[in-house]
DNA sequence: TTAAAATGTTAGCATACTATAACATTTTAA
DNA sequence: TTAAAATGTTATAGTATGCTAACATTTTAA
């Protein structure tokens, strides 16, 4: 069985994919600096993640995600990303305000909370774009 | 100096104040059953929320909130409605996930989220009820 | 090519939260 | 009014997360 993955957890794998995609790789230092921990807890969180199957860390060695690694970071951004955007473009909220409250409610956001916020977000678009919203009659 | 409280101890005076309006009263076991943890873990949220000023609470006696964390709660509730609200009535969400995501999404958003998401509530109610919406000219 | 600097790892400790088990007090009902 | 039941408390332990300090390895630059 799999547990669900704590929010530091996930926070770790969204820096890790983060850092491959700027740099390449990803390096233990890279991920403590991003994340404003020490080097010792990103070993840890390592360990743990690598047990789990979902990065690939040799000693001293650079830092990879499995595939496995990857969808859960890739499912992660999207939300941040679909978060930060309702906050900021279309509540107004201040862009570092937005991100800041995009990346804690990433991790608790549920999928069905988050099928209606793009379904939203898309009704939105089209009304602003296509044509005046009509009133809807009851 | 005061520390920002934990989610978990925001929701021990939330759970409190739930209590004392329904029941007039709050008791050790009606907190832990209500939050699904064991009578110990209040009595170690209590001591804790006790010694911070949050609560009042006598060995083997009632649970009563100091103005202090009756603030605190009554600021938890209100971001728990406008969230709900949002997520249930605007978003169409189910009511128990709409709940569930408001309970989380209640500790991390930032006052600026949420003045600018009220001010967005009042905004869609006034365009259903009031006019059609106008495109807004650039 | 080797010593210093940079980077990575491990051990031991701290905080926050929860649990179980043993014990204390209060409430209840016979 | 007192024994049983209900409720509350404390001691001890486990999980998750982070830190510092000591140590190991790799990279660098003289």
């Amino acid at each position: 069985m799999n547990k669900k993955l704590t929010e530091s957890l996930e926070n770790y794998l969204e820096t890790i994919a983060f850092l491959k995609r700027e740099n390449k790789i990803a390096r233990v230092k890279d991920i403590s600096k991003m994340m404003g921990v020490k080097n010792s807890s990103v070993n840890i969180a390592l360990n743990v993640l690598s047990e789990r199957g979902y990065v690939i860390h040799e000693r001293y060695g650079y830092v990879d995600l499995t595939e496995r690694g990857q969808i859960v970071a890739d499912d992660i951004q999207k939300k941040e990303d679909l978060l930060f955007s309702f906050l900021h473009n279309i509540l107004g909220v201040e862009k570092e305000i937005a991100l800041k409250d995009a990346c804690k409610m990433e991790h608790t956001i549920s999928d069905e909370t988050l099928a209606k916020l793009i379904y939203f977000v898309g009704k939105l678009d089209n009304k602003n774009l296509k044509e005046p919203v009509k009133k809807k009659t009851k």
